[in-house]
RNA sequence: GGACAGGUGGGUGAGUGGUUAAUACCAGCAGACUGUAAAUCUGCCGCGCAAUCGCGCUACGAAGGUUCGAAUCCUUCCCUGUCCA
């Protein structure tokens, strides 16, 4: 029986910080080569959360399909795992209508999620985490000993302050029975079929934060704390994760007169201004991306983006 | 003109004789990341060298002085703020 070697389908991933004009470099890759917006940004998945998370407005989508906009409410809570599945799916969807899908945001895990996978573990237990991170508070250090015990690598690798990554280890052991860093040498389950090629926007650093600068005032100007009180009004939790990150976090504490507008606003930009250099800090070791320095939104950026996607496309037809 | 207060590393701001190249925070830089990731966490951050424990130099408005030793005490000068004229 031969074996017959199905090519693989194109997947353009257009990644890098905020601000850097992701949208607008993946709305001109789609509308050039039939392609379809995948989104890949954690909190553009939420309805109703519009301005601060920066979302392309309907009106300018320019009638190409944008997939995974929108399709959490507030309270809902999606994992990398369960983003990589519904991406997937979205993935085969797109291509199975020969369009191609542009996979566009700025969150690095679900990514990795996405084209690398992750590994065969258990799902969460949130009453495990509670009960974890309670031990901890009480007594700080705990975790990172109990680890320690039943799977020294792990805790090798995770820094005793790092809570966050330690609940995982030790939910992982205590639910699977066997240490995370040996479940991790099975591999993972990464995307096949595909061939993605990588795009990382990289603008020149003072020009990025000036940007962001100017973006928080223009979230203001658009209504952010309009936004946030509607979100409120309309029954959504101060607790509820889309709110209790970048720009949201800082309006609701001006809304809960916790801090006057003007502080408010510097710490959102801030905190953008942060966001952004871990995202390049993670990009930076994305395999087999294509930098390009400069903003989404300029000529030359777009120019050579469109270029090089010639040639990868040809390739694959 | 007089009375106070104060001038500290890119910024804010501790420190009032040695253990201080100088707390902390901000800014900046770098990194980690396998199911909450716009999360969580780590390192560096006067200069030069060694690039591992290290070594040398220059620093706390300026110039002098006291002292074994000063960002810290004294003198003069310069500057800033508040108040009285």
């Amino acid at each position: 029986m031969p074996t017959v070697t199905v090519p693989d389908k194109p997947l353009i991933a257009v990644l890098g910080p905020t601000g850097s004009g992701k949208s607008a470099l993946a709305l001109e890759i789609a509308a050039r080569f039939d392609g379809e917006i995948v989104n890949c940004d954690s909190l553009q998945l939420y309805r109703g959360f519009d301005i601060g998370t920066a979302k392309t407005p309907t009106a300018e989508r320019r009638g190409i399909p944008h997939h995974l906009f929108d399709i959490l409410e507030a309270d809902e809570i999606c994992t990398a795992g369960d983003y990589a599945r519904m991406a997937r799916d979205v993935l085969r969807e797109i291509s199975g209508r020969n369009r191609i899908p542009v996979v566009a945001g700025g969150t690095g895990f679900y990514v990795r999620a996405l084209l690398e996978g992750l590994f065969e573990g258990p799902a969460r237990d949130p009453v495990l985490r509670n009960n974890l991170a309670e031990r901890e508070q009480r007594r700080p250090g705990v975790l990172h000993r109990a680890l320690s015990r039943f799977d020294p690598a792990a805790a090798g690798r995770i820094h005793p302050n790092d809570t966050n990554k330690l609940i995982r280890a030790l939910e992982v052991y205590l639910a699977a029975g066997e240490p995370m860093s040996q479940l991790f040498e099975r591999g993972r389950d990464s995307l096949s079929g595909y061939t993605p090629f990588k795009i990382v926007l990289d603008p020149p650093r003072p020009e990025l934060q000036y940007k962001l600068n100017q973006r928080c005032l223009g979230m203001l100007e658009a209504g952010i704390i309009q936004e946030v009180s509607w979100l409120l009004v309309s029954g959504v939790s101060g607790e509820s994760k889309p709110l209790e990150s970048i720009g949201y976090k800082e309006t609701l504490l001006f809304l809960n007169g916790e801090m006057p507008l003007a502080d408010a606003v510097a710490l959102m930009q801030r905190d953008t201004r942060r966001y952004a250099k871990r995202q390049l800090t993670w990009f930076r070791r994305e395999k087999d991306a294509h930098w390009l320095s400069g903003f989404g939104t300029d000529e030359a950026i777009v120019s050579s983006a469109l270029n090089m996607l010639v040639k990868y496309t040809q390739n694959l037809k």
